[in-house]
DNA sequence: CACTTCACG
DNA sequence: ACGTACGTGAAGTGG
């Protein structure tokens, strides 16, 4: 088989790209604000090409400049192109990069085009016996098809091609490549600005040329042309039509410093590749390299490990006094997960075993449980509960990986240590999705060399990423956020999941059986209404019976039909009756699956408790979350959800649920980090913010004017505030037009100047920095902050608003938790922490202990940092969760 | 696995 | 003109 030359002429097909997805370029934006559609586009089409074609050799020809020896010749060639975007131009240098790691060559030529490079090498390749592929976006590159050239031009986006060969161009065009060329002469192009004959177009330039066989032939023979005003032209114009011909003619003897033997095509350097897709973003094309090549960007090398067993602990003995640990957990909830193994090790020695036991006897269990060793680990709190299934307490740590991690940067929250050590550009380790699978392939690796290995790389990332990741915690001033709070709050959290909450599975039950009742008629009535059966919980289904057979106004629609949200649902509800009963047995069903159902799931058999999972290191902002189950979002606003809580009760007789919350802490922390002195001095003065805030923005003389309406409304706005106000979020949440919620904020901007200044500012700040932080340094990265786009870049701007609103009150009740734990130890008391909501503490304590607690906790809670304005905090007691009373 | 909906702060 | 309130998790549907 005859060797393959592919030649790519880089220039056309960039444009082609760069337009093709013109209409979501900003989609297409890497962290850094470089857009990257153009690059995308281009290695769409090298994917698509290079699998049809396995090329011998490659290049892709790029132009040199604006200036070649046809814009010496005329002036005017080329003249009426518009400035390349900007947008555009970033781009360039990144394709050839995305060439050359591709494993193709690159070449310019001074004073030529890419067209000319392309056909001398075409040229040369049919001389040398090469069957060669051109891809091109560029019409007039058609000229160089020959029975061993194909032209390949690119339609609609840049994967699409129309493959012109000799046969082909007769067929569709009527002449040969060559006959191409003096048909453009006589036409003229105006993209590339030359002119043509007059009054010739395509049509007469093809019958013309097909007369005459060429130009010369037309011009030897014009004399013998009927007369006519085309006779006139085409004779006062021949030399135009030379030129333009001239012009039209792509060289195949340009003075290239490269040939055939130069280009070589031996497939990507992946490194290379990778390096460029994390700097441009490419995510699904890194993913397809992990895929196909099972992580090649990691390093492979193997690592020296020892092998433990009952026979040589005295191994143990032998590691120094910092010691990297990891218990090996291979499902994400280790209050069940199976124990899969450890490895331990110093930096000489890493030592593994499969046999998680052994981390009882003697050696290893007091090495965890001593406090003089420094240990280091990736995910303090997993280890410190999976530690205490096997009944080892692990006595402290000192650097935790995970934790570290996300406090550089909360937005880079993945779980996993292979992951996180490849974002900190450490490359000797493994994730855990590809050494242990993903679905229901996942599982831990019978051969033991090659756990063990990846056992071992991860304690020997953990110890490698030490040092740096200390360093860039002091440069960034999160030292103390890191030692004095999120890894305290670790053992703190683990200690809360380890106590659970116990949750009564009867009273769940007889709820549930009365709500079935309940759903069950609704799902008749509903039936009834509509007059046939389907299934209600189909948004889809729903849809088509409302607003097609129903004939009801459509009020939203989503990105994939009708929306039945709520908001939609209330607006149509007094226009039929069925709407009201589907609300119904939404909020029935909710309660049902989520609540009854799905936690009844999860209580734990042997003790009757729910052990939650807290994700320290997920939230953009600082907060926590709350998962399998998520005990943050038990029902509370709706009597008929509240109820829920009744299930949720003291874990002894004669122990009683207690719980404080901050009231109003956000807009306190509004208040103090904006420094305006009036909603300062509202709060001083122990105010209702809300009704204060009315008075001030509605210009009433007292609060004694503030009307329910008028206090609702300024609450909205309130929130708006720390959301990062908008008149239209506004307007959409208080219902009122978007005019009337921009006078609300323009009175609300008077009324509260400093916090006018706050909004503006913050912003300003996030451009300049790139990030904004949070009372105790916690940092959130806002590269859209850049963005060209409004909605993305406006997203950012609210995130610089709330993340510092939202993440410092987040701060606030971390304190508090870490000294809140510290109080009751030292205090003797049997009381326990349960549960952390945002705002609010959950505990459960003997009858005795709730005075204690009524003073204990408040005072630890309103302590935890001192503000320009006090933080308050109101608690209450009672025998279940639902039942708490002040 | 994406999408929609709805529970919480 | 653009077109969204901030931060989460779980369940169900349907491709």
């Amino acid at each position: 088989m005859a060797k393959q030359l592919l030649l790519i002429d880089g220039n056309s097909i960039v444009f082609r790209a760069f337009f093709a997805m013109h209409n979501q370029m900003e989609k297409f934006t890497n962290q850094a604000g470089l857009h990257t559609a153009a690059i995308y586009g281009f290695k769409l089409m090298l994917d698509h090409i290079l699998k049809e074609v396995q090329p011998d050799a490659a290049l892709v020809a790029f132009d040199a400049g604006k200036t070649t020896f046809r814009t010496e010749k005329y002036a005017d060639y080329k003249g009426s192109r518009d400035k390349t975007p900007g947008e555009l131009v970033e781009q360039l240098p990144y394709v050839r990069k995305l060439v050359e790691a591709s494993g193709l060559h690159a070449y310019e030529l001074v004073n030529y085009e890419a067209d000319d490079i392309i056909g001398t090498l075409a040229k040369e390749g049919d001389q040398a016996g090469f069957e060669t592929m051109i891809v091109t976006g560029d019409r007039d590159l058609t000229q160089l098809a020959t029975d061993h050239t194909t032209v390949a031009v690119t339609k609609r986006g840049v994967t699409q091609t129309e493959e012109f060969t000799p046969a082909y161009m007769q067929e569709k065009l009527g002449v040969t490549p060559r006959q191409y060329i003096d048909v453009k002469a006589l036409m003229g192009d105006s993209s590339d600005n030359y002119p043509g004959v007059t009054k010739i177009g395509e049509k007469t330039a093809v019958s013309l040329i097909q007369e005459y066989g060429s130009l010369d032939g037309l011009y030897e023979n014009i004399a013998a042309m009927k007369k006519s005003k085309r006779k006139e032209n085409l004779i006062n114009e021949e030399k135009i039509a030379r030129e333009c011909q001239d012009l039209a003619t792509i060289r195949r003897d340009a003075p290239l410093a490269i040939g055939l033997k130069d280009i070589a095509y031996q497939g990507p350097d992946e490194a290379a590749l990778i390096d460029l897709y994390q700097e441009l973003d490419f995510k699904s094309f890194l993913k397809e390299l992990g895929a196909q090549e099972g992580g090649a960007q990691v390093d492979q090398a193997p690592i020296e490990y020892q092998v433990l067993d009952e026979d040589n602990m005295a191994l143990v003995d032998q590691l120094g006094a910092t010691v990297c640990f990891q218990l090996e957990m291979p499902d994400a909830n280790y209050h069940e997960s199976p124990l899969a193994g450890f490895v331990i090790g110093d930096g000489k020695r890493w030592l593994v075993s499969r046999n998680a036991d052994l981390l009882t006897t003697a050696p290893l269990k007091k090495l965890l449980e001593d406090p003089a060793v420094e240990r280091d680990v990736f995910n303090a709190k997993a280890q410190l509960v999976g530690l205490h299934r096997l009944g080892v307490d692990l006595a402290g740590v000192d650097f935790d990986l995970l934790l570290a991690s996300y406090l550089l940067n909360t937005s880079e929250n993945a779980n996993d240590l292979g992951v996180l050590a490849a974002a900190h550009d450490y490359h000797q380790v493994q994730t855990d999705e590809e050494v242990y699978g993903k679905g229901a392939k996942r599982a831990i690796p019978a051969d033991d060399e090659v756990f063990f290995t990846h056992l071992a790389k991860k304690a020997r990332a953990i110890r490698d990423l030490k040092e740096p990741l200390y360093q860039q915690l002091t440069d960034n001033e999160q030292l103390p956020l890191y030692e004095d709070i999120e890894r305290p709050l670790s053992a703190v959290l683990a200690h809360m999941e380890i106590t659970g909450i116990h949750v009564d599975a009867a009273t769940l039950k007889e709820m549930g059986s009365k709500l079935v009742e309940r759903e069950a008629e609704l799902e008749q009535a509903i039936y009834q209404e509509a007059g046939e059966e389907f299934n209600i919980n189909s948004p889809k289904q729903l849809g088509v019976i409302l607003f097609e057979k129903m004939k009801l106004p459509v009020i939203k629609k989503t990105k994939t039909g009708y929306s039945t949200a709520v908001d939609v649902l209330e607006k149509l509800a007094d226009r039929a009756p069925i709407v009201q009963d589907i609300l119904a047995y939404r909020q029935i069903s909710k309660l049902q699956s989520t609540y009854i159902t799905g936690l009844l799931k999860v209580i734990h058999q042997d003790d009757q408790k729910i052990h939650t999972r807290y994700l320290q290191t997920l939230t953009a902002t600082g907060r926590l979350s709350s998962v399998d189950p998520n005990l943050q979002n038990i029902p509370v606003r709706l009597e008929e959800g509240r109820q829920i809580r009744r299930a949720f009760t003291p874990s002894a007789p004669g122990w009683k649920i207690f719980s404080s919350d901050y009231s109003q802490v956000e807009l306190r922390v509004l208040a103090h980090v904006t420094g305006d002195k009036n909603m300062q001095a509202d709060f001083l003065a122990g105010k209702d913010i809300h009704a204060a805030t009315a008075k001030r923005i509605f210009h009433l003389q007292s609060e004694d004017e503030v009307t329910p309406n008028m206090r609702r409304q300024a609450k909205a706005v309130n929130f708006g505030i720390v959301y990062g106000i908008s008149d239209y979020g506004l307007a959409q949440n208080i219902h009122v037009s978007r005019p009337q919620a921009h006078e609300f904020i323009q009175s609300y901007f008077k009324e509260f100047p400093g916090v006018e200044k706050y909004v503006h500012d913050i912003v300003e700040l996030a451009k300049q920095q790139g990030y904004v932080e949070t009372l105790t340094h916690r940092r959130r990265y806002l590269p859209e902050i850049h963005a060209k786009s409004f909605t993305q870049r406006s997203f950012a701007e609210r995130m610089a608003m709330n993340t510092p609103i939202q993440g410092s009150a987040a701060d606030i009740i971390k304190i508090a938790m870490i000294r809140m734990e510290k109080a009751l130890k030292e205090r003797g008391l049997r009381a326990r922490m349960l549960l952390q909501i945002h705002d609010e503490l959950v505990f459960e304590a003997p009858e005795e202990e709730i005075a204690i607690l009524e003073e204990l906790v408040p005072s630890i809670m309103d302590s935890a940092v001192k503000l320009d304005v006090p933080l308050k905090v109101e608690s209450k007691s009672g025998a279940t969760w639902y039942d708490l009373k002040k």
